[in-house]
DNA sequence: GCGACAG
DNA sequence: ATCTTGTCGC
């Protein structure tokens, strides 16, 4: 057997997967390529059923213009490694990378649920998967894994530094006026400035980026068509 | 040793 | 993440 490229491994133990996110974190760039046009981003995320081992993975493609969807894939794979805090990649982008591969659309940035650098070794799920994929990245979550920040205004853009050992790792954006902030991060080949104006651009009227959403939206309905095909056995 | 802990 | 009903507020 071949080995695997070590940013597509994940046949490992927790152990082994904190030994290789360190290693994998040399790797990092965190900075927008020069000259960087956004045109299209993608949101990704998974979705997974209570007693079951499929995880339901998509990625969805927007115009950043119209915030229209251009394209989206799909794929159904089975779970090899369990949640565990600080290493939710290893669970979540084996699915991902399937549908990655069945999308014709390269989006310029691709924004993930979870953290970028705002992680226990600045490698949360959107910097492994722009390392991955070799695209500019973006980690924006619903709630914080690591750090803390002061108070924000209540309009929506206010922000406040995250800030973690003394370091600043990300963002709390408020995308929405009297709603929880989201935390954003800088996953690979970005910086926090861009992340944090494009996460603001790509939500208008929701508390999540609309990227989120949308892939929210097809990975549920991947799984809930996929009950409902095992019904009729 | 104790508590915290993305999805 | 998923399991679940109603409820409060714009």
């Amino acid at each position: 057997m071949e080995l695997q490229p070590e940013v597509s491994r994940w046949n490992v133990t927790p152990s082994e997967a904190v030994a290789l996110q360190r290693r994998l974190r040399e790797q990092l760039v965190l900075s927008p390529p020069p000259g960087l046009k956004v045109e299209r981003v993608a949101g990704a995320d998974i979705s997974t059923e209570k007693g079951k081992d499929t995880g339901f993975g998509g990625l969805v493609v927007l115009d950043v213009a119209t915030l229209a969807p251009v394209a989206r894939a799909g794929a159904a794979v089975t779970l090899h490694f369990p949640y565990v805090p600080g290493l939710l990649s290893f669970r979540e982008l084996p699915i991902i990378a399937a549908a990655w591969e069945r999308l014709t659309v390269r989006p310029d940035v691709v924004i993930f649920d979870g953290q970028g650098t705002a992680h226990p070794r600045r490698m949360g799920i959107a910097c492994h998967g722009g390392l991955l994929f070799g695209v500019p990245s973006i980690g924006c979550a619903k709630s914080l894994l690591v750090g803390t920040h002061g108070p924000l205004g209540e309009a929506r853009g206010s922000t406040a530094p995250l800030m973690h050992r003394g370091d600043v790792v990300g963002m709390a954006v408020r995308t929405r006026k009297g709603v929880q902030p989201v935390y954003v991060s800088p996953g690979h080949l970005m910086d926090l400035p861009t992340a944090v104006d494009l996460v603001l651009k790509v939500s208008p009227k929701y508390r999540e980026p609309e990227t989120t959403r949308h892939a929210h939206r097809l990975v549920n309905a991947l799984r809930r068509a996929d009950g409902e095909a095992a019904e009729l056995e």
